[in-house]
DNA sequence: GCGAATAATACTTTATCCATAATTATGAAT
DNA sequence: ATTCATAATTATGGATAAAGTATTATTCGC
């Protein structure tokens, strides 16, 4: 028996997971058609497992299925990125407010933990590793809400942005606003003030949304 | 052409829509394994289109997909139901705030005609007429709050609670209580209190919930 | 010359087939 | 008698092929 892999991924998962990232890099560019036999010969499979992975994305949103039209990458504009962070914002402050009242003190002692992480990866100014921190507190605090169906709206939305957040971090003094958001959600958690905690993630998240904002004024200029 | 169908629904869609009737139904009950060749030759179909809709029904969260153990029914307990009404009522919330600040008069209107039919509904204790109208109460006051992603999210949840609710309507004074509860939200709206219908809008999906929660003591009572 | 209709081509959709992996049952050994 | 291992059966996952529908282009008629 192979001790490796323990979960098999389904190939159709695999496949799904690819065009996310070729969505967002805008390899697939929105509103294009999207050619099944092409895509299937690009990754050496058949149409069948692509196929089941284009149903998923759809009721994710990324893609639209027309009947018998064929499937075209779904625009994500501005308004579309304003409309989900204000859905974040909500879902992921109240996640903060329960977790704040169900915390146990090796909750916080966790929560501290990778706080650390992520002022250490801000010192060091390491982009990636304050991502990677900054993923896991929030992992974190929805392990501690433990909401199975806040986890699944969440998720969800967060497929759509995920590479748009990290982006966010690239912007221009985006990485101490975050770390000083972040240890105002800490302190109102280790506080035991859920009302507060709420209203601090949901800045938080906003504020990201903000950054994104500021870099894509910023690149108009360029552009 | 014909001139009848406009939208050439999918098989594969009619056989999701098919499936989730028969999971809200308890004709097939939560937990059993689904044969998906028995069900394909059931419906007269190939594995193929029924695949695909088991892929759809599992991103909705009403079956659950182990690689190489094939698809079973999702559980949902008292415990999932507490925590997607909690979520709805968060959204629907929302929703209503949203929506209280950005209604026109006509669509202010709109919304008393709707509400017309509720009380009329009410008064003849017509149960299927109260449910047509609550839904179309909600579904209007989601296109006045335009959000394609916060709609989005409900309409996720709204696909598992859809018979649930329905039921929540027999408990005893229900029709009433949720009829005075509606009066309450528009009278918000009208009267562009967002706070307020935010408010009574989460208490209306959380008293939806216990509602819910009466009836599932009646009935343990008699088994 | 323009418009409509028909035909052809291409892509979506569905079905059938094959291979691989998992589970269960049976047999043997302790 | 019970447990473990092996083999067989069954179901899932992936591929290929065939059929149906939609779109586009070309031709014919007005």
């Amino acid at each position: 028996m192979t001790a490796s892999r323990i979960a098999p991924l389904a190939l159709y998962q695999e496949v799904a997971e690819r065009l996310r990232q070729r969505i967002f890099s805008h390899e697939l560019q929105a509103g294009t058609w999207i050619d099944e036999q092409a895509l299937a010969d690009d990754y050496g499979i058949s149409r069948t497992p692509l196929r089941e992975a284009l149903k998923v994305l759809a009721s994710e949103g990324l893609v639209t299925l027309k009947p018998r039209r064929g499937c075209y990458v779904t625009e994500i504009s501005e308004r579309d990125l304003d409309e989900i962070f204000s859905v974040m914002s909500l879902l992921e402050g109240q996640c903060a407010q329960i977790s704040t009242k169900k915390a146990t003190d090796a909750d916080l002692d966790r929560l501290r933990q990778i706080h650390a992480q992520l002022e250490e990866a801000a010192k060091k100014e390491d982009i990636n590793g304050f991502f990677e921190a900054n993923q896991a507190f929030h992992t974190a605090l929805q392990e501690i809400a433990d909401n199975r169906w806040l986890l699944h709206c969440i998720e969800d939305l967060r497929k759509v942005i995920r590479l748009s957040r990290h982006h966010s971090l690239f912007s221009e003094g985006r990485l101490e606003q975050s770390l000083e958001e972040h240890r105002g959600i800490l302190a109102a958690l280790t506080g035991r003030e859920p009302d507060t905690a709420e209203l601090r993630m949901r800045e938080h998240i906003l504020s990201g949304r903000a950054a994104l904002v500021r870099i894509a004024k910023a690149k108009n200029k360029v552009a």
